[in-house]
DNA sequence: TCTATTTTTGATCGATCGATAAAAATATTG
DNA sequence: CAATATTTTTATCGATCGATCAAAAATAGA
């Protein structure tokens, strides 16, 4: 009997994402969220609850869409370390391709609502820490095939790689050069040969994989 | 023959800086630095213009006095190596002993005001660039002296421990637990003994440094 | 077609935002 | 003391903030 939604909540939150990877939580207005989701401000309220609530959906929207939905297919597609660099070239790729400089969301939101919110502080750290697993599954399932020497500390080469990451996206929004970026990446990836990383061997290139403009 | 100031602009700038430091830019009233500098609104004004001009001259105070006054103490103090080594540390100290997890006001100013402010984001990104030219200097001069073998890059690994850095700031403000942030840093600092880092050498504390609490 | 239920609409709430005008206060200089 | 220059104070500006209310509109089942 009920009047059905004249919106699609997924497209609504797409936008709504948008908005907040651009400008972050508060200084998005939820008028600026109304206009670009195609509603009224009435129905924002009434479909997503307050502000923060539609912030946590588009959050873990985003997380499935960008962070899992990504580690799920570099697992299907590559062999454990090759799904590793590919992660990390990818940051690299999103990093300097995107002239708005907007960085990851993720961690976007890591600096500015982690530490006054403990609700999505706790989220957010899941967050990065499913960064951390993917990284420590895959450097173990690489030891196991032998790409990567066994002698390498999995559970402190992943949060080194965590940590190259997450400083490749603050770089990402102040100085997204594609040397530095690479710089920044290419001695934490040397650590899964087990070499001494001294020649500076040639960045490879992620292999093209399909971009969405405004879709996370 | 002009009336001279009531207050002590350091000191006004000191609780600007707390207040910037806490919340960000957008977050700050203007009123609550107001309140916190012990002036009024038009004094506030009088004195530094608007909230963005005052927040830039509170980031450079902040840069001066935690940045680099810092390094310039480690240069002085260590040998090239160990201010390395004591920089990263810090910053470990300093992430896990902020309660309020207020991280790096030069990296969460990296990922708030930088994206959409031209003139501001050079600025960062100069600072930015501070601390690993710190990391580059130092690599250079402690090969020299023959703690860092030669055959370390000494550009890549600066840029390594600069994106080391920001990671650990990152998750100063979501998760900033002791055995995390030392993961993350371990793998770094290894690169500057040359070895391939496989075993999991022990974090030794930095030594003893006094602490302020509010001021940066 | 009527009724029940929900969504959408248009208007607006009090609070707070950054910033300012005008006047009072305080110092130096002549 | 008187003139001048600056700061501080008090009050407030228009704009925008997040959020809400009442009423109209729409759709399903009875």
């Amino acid at each position: 009997m009920p009047r059905p939604r004249s919106f699609d909540e997924d497209k609504a939150l797409d936008a709504a994402i948008a908005c907040f990877w651009d400008r972050g939580l508060e200084a998005t207005s939820v008028r600026d969220l109304a206009e670009r989701m195609g509603i009224q401000g009435p129905s924002l309220y009434n479909a997503f609850g307050d502000k923060r609530t539609l912030f946590a959906r588009a959050l873990e929207r985003y997380a499935t869409r960008t962070m899992r939905e990504r580690i799920a297919r570099l697992e299907h597609e590559y062999d454990p370390k090759t799904a590793i660099l590919t992660f990390v070239r990818d940051a690299i790729e999103r990093s300097v391709s995107d002239p708005r400089r907007r960085g990851c969301l993720l961690v976007n939101s890591a600096l500015e609502v982690a530490p006054h919110d403990a609700e999505l502080r706790v989220r957010i750290a899941a967050y990065l820490d499913e960064i951390a697993a993917f990284f420590r599954r895959n450097i173990t399932a690489a030891q196991k095939v032998g790409t990567v020497p066994p002698a390498v500390d999995g559970a402190d080469t992943a949060r080194l790689l965590l940590g190259v990451v997450l400083g490749i996206r603050v770089l990402a929004r102040t100085n997204p050069d594609r040397a530095l970026l690479e710089g920044v990446a290419r001695p934490g990836l040397a650590l899964l040969d087990g070499r001494r990383p001294r020649t500076r061997r040639g960045f490879n290139r992620a292999p093209p994989q399909e971009r969405r403009e405004e879709t996370p």
